[in-house]
DNA sequence: CTGAAAGCGCTAACAT
DNA sequence: ATGTTAGCGCTTTCAG
């Protein structure tokens, strides 16, 4: 085993050049004939030189490095936010590390100043559920590195936003539920101090008085929306004097586990109660009944993110106007609010 | 904005004292009073210093960060797997690093140049399905830098390795099969080049001899396992002039795949046919019928390969023996492979 | 208990 | 077209 690695002084020596010559050649510096780059390249091969990324990023301040914050690596919008992430950044040249904050605020601000001791040069963030300040993310803006945010954000930054609109989709979902003829419609919302919940809650909300339909308080419940969350919350709506005939889920776990406990319980979906979701987590898709939901473009929402990240990383200055995206979104009507389909 | 970061050199001037002192009193070295640490810090934490990692990672040749190849990010096996390590590398003070292979040899190859030019401190892998050819990773076998694989392995490497018994899951979901009274059990195969799925197969052929049932060339059919090849493979399974009573999938997508198709044209399963997958994808428990499959804990083996890895990483000194380990799966049995019930 | 000095491997003025 | 030199920010012998 070698004791030390190949560095560029190797190659310099054995060529009787200087190591700066082998470091333009290697970098395809133009001011270096073609003859001394062939050269220098074909010993680098011999010898088995691999370039030392960690010493170029010392001394050019860059890292080519982007990091990610997420609530959870293995949920599947994220998963797949990540990956198209992953995709676009590969192949500029960066790489990705990526951190979790398990829907912990303390957890979030511990990867956020590791990222920044990392010297990544930028970081794509969603916050966490308990998120409720935001001063962390200055360490970033205080040296304007840059920022994208997505899905939830954090709000007052200067950094590019890629959202869905989640007040016209919860919106949309509620007016679908009205049209089917639904007439007590409930919400299972997630904390409203997140932008996506609130928006959803708010879309929710002004889809009712749209319809002149009243805005009842027992038909809203808050929690984390869990798979238990969902079961306590359905449980607790159909214990209701009045009961609602249909909810509206702030995501598609919860819905999940409502229409499970539905089937178990013997209430039809949708004949009886209907069930709209959020997401379009796979399994959505293939559960019977399936459930009525919303796509969100994971993937592609991860691409963008990485381009105007790396856009703004590479065009050293700041953009004079910061973006914010809004993805295209649509309702995917299933079998789980169908109802007029059996009337 | 400032120019550049505060840094140690800074806080030594600002105090009168040296650099080594206050890189010393930050790592809470011994040989610093207490006095002279608390003046330190609390000039850092005034100044808003935060360590530059990139420096102190070229200085002592250790970056604390660990790179993770699998085939795709967002695929719940892995992602999983991908969360557990990251649960563990954080807590271990340790950064990591994602890449894709797409399964695609050639994007796995340039994965692993990239981070070990990142002088990644280990990696942990699942080879792509072309892979094939193993001589990338002699890159960190030359240098002794720590390798952990997992479910797809790369053989013949000084490196722990992170199994499922996929023979014995096999062949235990092939004797439940016939247990049910199946008597044409197919397969539907990834690449055997990969140690999974050959193993999966092995599993399945010696079940059937076990049973001295006869093995027919004609059930057993090879692809990728998507979507689509499921839904080629349970066509063809279907238009031989013996058709199979059953397959056994490689995964739960082609599982999946086929009981969507068997459901539309009329075949019944279990009744008239029985599935059983492989991973245990949470949309095969909510599907109906619900997919019987194969449970590997993918979440556990990612927190063990990350243990695994940082402690080789840590002890320095290569590990007289390397580890196959074993993890714990089993067959679930679920609707869509429970025949006896209707019989 | 603290300081001086060297160097990790690379890049980029500034020379020539 | 190539060389010289300095330095990115930190750690770590060695000295005191």
């Amino acid at each position: 085993m070698k004791k030390t690695s190949v560095t560029i002084h190797d190659l310099a020596r054995e060529l009787n050049i200087s190591a700066s010559t082998v470091s333009r050649a290697l970098n395809d510096n133009p001011r270096i004939s073609q003859a001394t780059k062939d050269k220098i390249r074909t010993l680098a091969t011999k010898l088995g030189y691999q370039p030392n990324t960690i010493a170029s990023n010392l001394r050019t301040q860059k890292t080519h490095t982007i990091g990610i914050v997420v609530p959870l690596i293995n949920r599947y919008f994220f998963s797949t936010f990540i990956s198209g992430v992953e995709d676009v950044a590969f192949e500029a040249g960066y790489n990705v590390i990526i951190s979790q904050s398990k829907d912990l605020f303390d957890k979030e601000n511990r990867v956020v100043h590791s990222l920044f001791s990392n010297r990544v040069d930028g970081i794509i963030v969603s916050v966490s559920m308990q998120t409720n300040k935001y001063d962390h993310f200055n360490l970033f803006a205080n040296k304007n590195i840059p920022m994208v945010f997505f899905d939830r954000i954090a709000p007052d930054f200067k950094a590019h936003k890629i959202l869905i609109d989640d007040f016209k989709c919860a919106h949309m979902a509620t007016q679908h539920l009205i049209d089917q003829g639904c007439k007590r419609i409930a919400h299972l919302a997630g904390p409203t101090s997140l932008n996506t919940y609130r928006g959803r809650m708010n879309g929710y909300l002004d889809a009712l008085k749209k319809n002149k339909l009243p805005v009842d308080e027992e038909l809203v419940i808050y929690n984390r929306l869990t798979r238990v969350d969902g079961l306590t919350a359905i449980k607790q709506f159909l214990k209701l004097k009045n009961p609602p005939d249909a909810v509206l889920c702030g995501n598609d776990t919860s819905a999940l586990s409502m229409i499970i406990y539905l089937r178990e319980i013997g209430i039809r979906v949708p004949e009886d109660f209907c069930i709209v979701g959020f997401s379009n987590e796979p399994f959505s898709e293939v559960v019977t009944p399936a459930i009525s939901t919303i796509r969100q473009p994971a993937f592609e929402m991860g691409q963008k993110a990485a381009e105007l990240l790396i856009d703004e990383i590479e065009q050293k200055r700041i953009p004079e106007n910061y973006q914010t995206i809004i993805m295209p979104s649509d309702l995917i009507i299933r079998e789980s609010s169908s109802k007029k389909l059996y009337d």
